[in-house]
DNA sequence: CAGAATACTGAACATGAGTTCAATTGCTGA
DNA sequence: TCAGCAATTGAACTCATGTTCAGTATTCTG
């Protein structure tokens, strides 16, 4: 059941992890807190604790670098899955959230393939959810998927501003916005059905 | 009622811009497309047909054009504001969704500034809602205004996957992921109010 | 109409960041 | 032990990009 890929890198403590594990865990760090374009190799190599050349010597490049962080959580959410759809999104979200959210907010082919492995679990997890009643079903599931993967990324997108507001720290900050947020995943927002009428009226006129 | 900031500034006809018009326009697009990040001053400069050197003379730096491109927002949503905020808030999605996704997931005194300004929105429209009852209530409507905000963002921050996702144009993809959305937001998604009381337990152990 | 101010440009400059490279250190297996 | 291989580094190189600058065109104003 258990394998290496189960425990997320950022909980490992530094010392225990070899130099290339280090770069990998400061790389998810530094590309989730700033996204891809800001963080540098240099800042990188200084949280590992190594010169910038050997990031490269062990990656490649900075690209092949960031592709070794997309496969750490890939290969993290598939080992994740065996247990259930619903708990290796909820630990994607977890440990990689803000990761995910950076990434897929690019455009390029690897974003397109993260995406596409994070819409699988998704798209599972609604079924399972469906199936066993713990979800309402959708006139829509494939787009009930993505709009799960969406709304949950959401916080992670804006991390920032969202500790700015609470005045604390980011997990202080993400449980307080947990509860509107069940709110509304459990008992719904708006009380007129008719946002929902004119959503599907748009979308039926567009098909 | 209607001022110049009424009109968003992509809706205009190109040519009808003057050249800092044209500025303005071309780094709305391409930081919202981009980021500030990878948006670089000479393809905005490209964009508006103009030169790299216009762009700084007029604006000083890219940095301070991109502070004109957050007054440009919010000069537009104070002026949508004057009808209702919950119009103001579609209208600055439908918009400028897109851009305000990009800078709401910076880290930056001008981030908050921004996210300030449209929190204060969705506050507003949180409180005429419940007033009016075309909202439910929350036990901390500040927190329900936050994810109100974030949520509504969301689809923005991740268009490039959701595109790929439909296979086609951004705004169809849009429309399409808008119907489970508002399934959510008028009936919710969960069925078992467990996840709501995991939620209120997490946030009463913390406070 | 003249001149001043403004709009505008191409070329050059400075710098930050990804990458290369030659050299050094440390380890490992015959 | 030692040869060879992997790990590691500082310095140098290259390139993209924000910015400056000197000069030209355009527009406003008295």
């Amino acid at each position: 059941m258990s394998s290496i890929a189960d425990a997320p890198l950022t909980d490992v403590p530094l010392a225990d992890l070899s130099a290339s594990g280090r770069i990998v865990r400061a790389a998810l760090t530094r590309f989730a807190q700033h996204g891809v374009a800001r963080a540098t190799v240099r800042d990188i190599a200084g949280d590992a604790g190594v010169s910038a050349a050997l990031v490269i010597h062990h990656f490649g490049s900075k690209e092949q670098l960031r592709l070794e962080c997309d496969r750490r959580v890939v290969a993290f959410v598939q080992a994740k899955e065996r247990t259930s759809a619903a708990r290796a999104l909820d630990a994607a979200f977890a440990h990689y959230g803000a990761y995910a959210a950076r990434m897929l907010a690019e455009d390029s082919p690897e974003s397109r393939r993260l995406f596409d492995e994070l819409l699988g679990v998704s798209r599972a997890a609604v079924a399972d959810g469906e199936k066993v009643g713990s979800l309402r079903g959708s006139s829509d599931p494939d787009a009930q998927a993505v709009a799960l993967l969406m709304l949950g990324l959401a916080p992670f997108a804006f991390t920032a501003n969202l500790t700015h507001w609470a005045g604390t720290d980011a997990e202080t900050a993400m449980t307080r916005l947990a509860v509107p947020i069940a709110e509304i995943y459990t008992a719904g927002l708006m009380t007129d059905p008719a946002v929902l009428e004119a959503a599907r009226d748009a979308q039926g006129a567009r098909e």
